[in-house]
DNA sequence: CTGCCGGTCAGGGGCATCCCCGGTTGTGGG
DNA sequence: CCCACAACCGGGGATGCCCCTGACCGGCAG
């Protein structure tokens, strides 16, 4: 049973390298192409493959935009993403807009190939150094990346922590959290003490490099 | 006369679209290709080609490591950087090293080639969308982007947000600059007050949105 | 010569930050 | 039952931050 492919990348010189390594393969039948966002909605729509193999980042809307769109109609088309990110937010988007697998451009022909076959046959795929860190984020409630530095802190402290690396004032932030200012001075010493800082200053440098906000 | 080119990119899916769209023009002989940093040092060495189309973003030191050593022993080839980026950092740091052109991956083949020609022949070829900046920034010895912002501090003015942006405390940059705590004061309210601002922490969020420091 | 501007500095006041000390309440474990 | 701990709240003090007013100097334009 050969896969129905449809390619969607905004720099054509990519799309004709996947184009030519699988056309070797007669398990896939590339049905087109497109190479910005509407055309690959129009398109999809027409050719009704199997499988889309999706770029993330495009001008007007990306991968997202192309998917929301086609799932609307389409429910059982597949869709791939391939993209040269591996930042979370962009894995995590692509996979709550519908996205069956994520995989990055410095993958391989074999191992696209594979990964496409797997996709198409219902199997999640991907990357290795994605793997890890999407089990992570969708097992149990989202339980977070456990951070040992900010495991030290309690719960409230955090959210101090937070508001703080925000620029809220002490006064701003008890007016917040509905406590006093005293209680806030107090949960902020703890945290600075907590994470051998002398300022808030230093603290809001801490959380902006952890991406705390 | 053929030009003898060298391709290097992490991504071989992406190699296998360059070449395939290159190997229909007769004036490229692509005389190799490398997916890392090391192997692409080597094999350059040997193969000496007269132009490399080379990555910006790959593991191991990307693109720079790659020109910076062959540099050193073959001033004569020329490189063309060629990358998804189109970050002025990406672009001056590859021109800084020696690189005489960067094209972003959205070029089409037909525009690749032609760039290939040029860049072989002499010419510095941007794509269109970085030719400005790209001009800006090396026009008449760095006269900066200019921000109007900026601009209207005075060069002490300017150099007290420096050190405030990185975090020091009046004392501090009292003693760094030597000069009283209070003209330090002085020097920040009239930053403050110019950049409409109203404490040391916008002024750092300010500072590190245009990456003073 | 007279302004004007940039840079320097001082006093004083109001508020923010951070630390020290102290306290109360509630929860959960030994 | 007691102890540890999280969360809450105080006083007081040292320092930092920010503003206001007012001042002095040197250079430069009108």
């Amino acid at each position: 049973m050969t896969i129905r492919l449809f390619l969607v990348d905004d720099h054509e010189l990519f799309l004709t390298g996947v184009r030519t390594e699988l056309a070797g393969d007669d398990s896939f039948d590339i049905v087109g192409s497109a190479t910005d966002v509407d055309d690959a909605i129009g398109a999809i729509r027409k050719s009704e493959p199997d499988l889309v193999l999706i770029d993330v980042h495009m001008p007007g809307g990306g991968g997202l935009a192309v998917i929301q769109n086609v799932a609307e109609t389409h429910p059982d088309i597949r869709f791939l993403a391939l993209s040269v990110s591996d930042a979370p937010e962009d894995v995590i988007a692509m996979i709550r807009a519908g996205a069956r697998g994520y995989v990055t451009k410095s993958i391989g022909p074999d191992e696209l190939a594979d990964a496409i076959r797997r996709t198409a046959d219902g199997d999640a795929v991907f990357s290795p150094r994605l793997a890890g860190f999407v089990l992570d984020a969708f097992a149990g409630a989202m339980p977070r990346p456990s951070d040992p530095e900010l495991d030290q802190l309690t719960p409230r402290e955090q959210e101090v922590l937070r508001q703080i690396a925000r620029g809220y004032t002490y006064k701003q932030v008890a007016r917040r959290l509905s406590i006093s200012i005293k209680t806030v001075e107090t949960h902020v010493s703890a945290v600075l003490r907590k994470l051998q800082l002398s300022s808030r200053h230093e603290l809001a440098r801490w959380a902006s490099d952890r991406r705390i906000v």
